[in-house]
DNA sequence: TTGTATGCGTTATCAA
DNA sequence: TTGATAACGCATACAA
């Protein structure tokens, strides 16, 4: 049987002013690293802190403060998305590092139901965050208007159409789609088609507008297969259905790098030479960009540096800055390998 | 000029009760949802706040309940693994839904830098979280030593060595890695080599050793190619070396499916086909093990049910029962496909 | 059924 | 430099 040592009440400031004969004031300041304390006090103070075990709490403190030091990151994806996406992961580790050399604690709340919308909202409202940054909110989102009518600061990674009044950070997809597509179209391509996935975002409809912008007059609706989702799987069948509607085809746009690995094996399956026979173009230049063979050719997506800068503005919004309401867009290069 | 609605002060349960004019006890009551409380008074309160936009505040409410509702998820992982580990997503997902149900708020913590450690070291110490759920802690981990401490109920998921006395949830490791060992063998492999990631987690030395267990004296050390990662580019070069040492190699074991395939790569460089020349077997049953050239063979790891399992023996120490410091192992068998 | 009063652990103001 | 003491917003025991 495990020794069962009772676990003890938690020490608070005054057991550690009893254990060192000052009042609570001396200690708090002490604790807050304060000027205007004798040397003696501290000593004692210090060594009574460590002798009871004494550590603050943060529920009085953020009471007292009106803060609580931490910011929310809010993760709102289907199961697929979440766990297969590799941007994802990169804005989260942008943002934590940028709000912990603020001292600011990142916690991330995912929202899968109905029931944890609640939750959330809960949270939120709750003041155990002091702002939030928001990926992948969707249109007519209840969490983006509870976060209005909160007046949270917060700042989106992306932009619903529906927004309006809140600061968000992106990267212009519709111009990097276009950039890229025109660069496929310099390789001498003639009948190039696009893996279409996510139409239902302003992500996926703005990438397949700069592809539509690209094309012109030679673009072809019958050459867009529209696929739901930014993964491996929707990229296999997307490609393979656009084979079957024209063997012939030679290019095409893959509108997310998992897309895009996903569409390289149809290519292979159906015996396609990559350059040779068809040049094919990514999106994110996520780490699928160098797993296929050859390497894709695709759009870089600055992951980390979108968290970073979410997490800025959000700070700045704390600090009492006025929030730029035009957006944060940051740059997006097309980088050329070998696919295409 | 945006309208620049001031953001009002936050509503409290003392402006609640003088808008229905009754007493901040009664109020405090009907938001609880408890009896003995008339239908009058209910139907004034409610009014009221609905009018004055009420919402409790979690801050003083776990100040006085000495509770948060809420459970921390501990993410402990250098970048590469966070961003490209499909399990870990899946656990977090798993462990959020079961949270979720009993209406606790998950909150992940990510661990980067030894600046994240402190800070999270307040965080947990501070009450803002009534439990914890830990993954991937390393060896001599201080957050480990931290929730010893503290007394904070938690449960690991994966055993660190040095766990003693805390719960923990897992596989069996080394029983599923010599199980599909012994599959691979009875295809009639000769020359069996592996991919070994992470030795130095528990996870991979013990699918190391069961790996040995199955070959016994056909055991060749030249034949196992150990690389730092979970991940695809480890695969790729372990197999490339494992190719070099020995070209006549006929079966595989990598230890983790991302790993896998980028052995799989490797072998299609080389020219090897699968299974015919070569037979292939992974681990995890993630994503990657269907979008190998044929799919893999693997074990199937059970990350969603270990996340819930992680989540219910926290929500039970919450409960005041006692642990179970053996720890809770999941099935995880083997899964055959085309790869070997 | 309702109101009053007290305490949860901190910080901050004001005298001393 | 230090010590009282009053908030912070809520829940609850007790009285009414």
């Amino acid at each position: 049987m495990p020794t069962d040592l009772p676990r003890r009440k938690r020490a608070t400031i005054h057991d550690v002013a009893v254990e060192s004969g000052v009042s609570r004031g001396t200690v708090s300041r002490v604790v807050n690293g304060e000027k205007y304390v004798s040397a003696e006090a501290r000593i004692a103070i210090e060594a009574a802190i460590i002798k009871v075990g004494y550590v603050p709490n943060s529920a009085a403190r953020s009471l007292v403060l009106q803060r609580s030091l931490a910011i929310g990151f809010l993760v709102h994806e289907p199961h697929s998305l979440f766990v297969e996406d590799p941007n994802i992961g990169n804005i989260l580790l942008g943002a934590n590092q940028t709000l912990s050399l603020a001292d600011y604690q990142m916690v991330s709340l995912i929202i899968d139901t109905e029931r944890d919308t609640e939750r959330v909202a809960r949270y939120l409202s709750g003041g155990f965050v002091d702002g939030v940054i928001v990926v992948s909110a969707r249109e007519n989102d209840p969490l983006t208007r509870l976060i209005e009518r909160l007046g949270l600061p917060a700042t989106f990674v992306g932009h619903p159409p529906d927004l309006r009044q809140l600061p968000f950070v992106g990267i212009n997809n519709r111009g990097s789609a276009r950039a890229i597509t025109n660069q496929l179209v310099a390789t001498g391509r003639k009948r190039i088609g696009m893996v279409a996935p996510a139409m239902d975002r302003d992500s996926g409809s703005d990438r397949m507008a700069g592809f539509r912008d690209a094309l012109g007059d030679r673009f072809d609706p019958a050459l867009v297969a529209s696929v739901p989702f930014y993964s491996f799987s929707s990229g296999l069948a997307g490609m393979r259905e656009l084979l079957q509607r024209d063997p012939l085809i030679d290019g095409v746009f893959a509108a997310a790098d998992s897309v895009a690995a996903g569409a390289v094996e149809a290519l292979r399956e159906a015996g396609r030479r990559i350059p040779e026979d068809v040049g094919i173009v990514g999106f994110d230049d996520s780490s699928w960009a160098l797993r296929t063979q050859p390497p894709l050719s695709t759009v870089h997506q600055p992951a980390t540096e979108l968290g970073e800068a979410a997490a800025r503005s959000v700070l700045s919004q704390l600090r009492g800055e006025e929030p730029n309401l035009a957006g944060i867009i940051l740059d997006s290069p097309v980088v050329w390998r070998a696919s295409a």
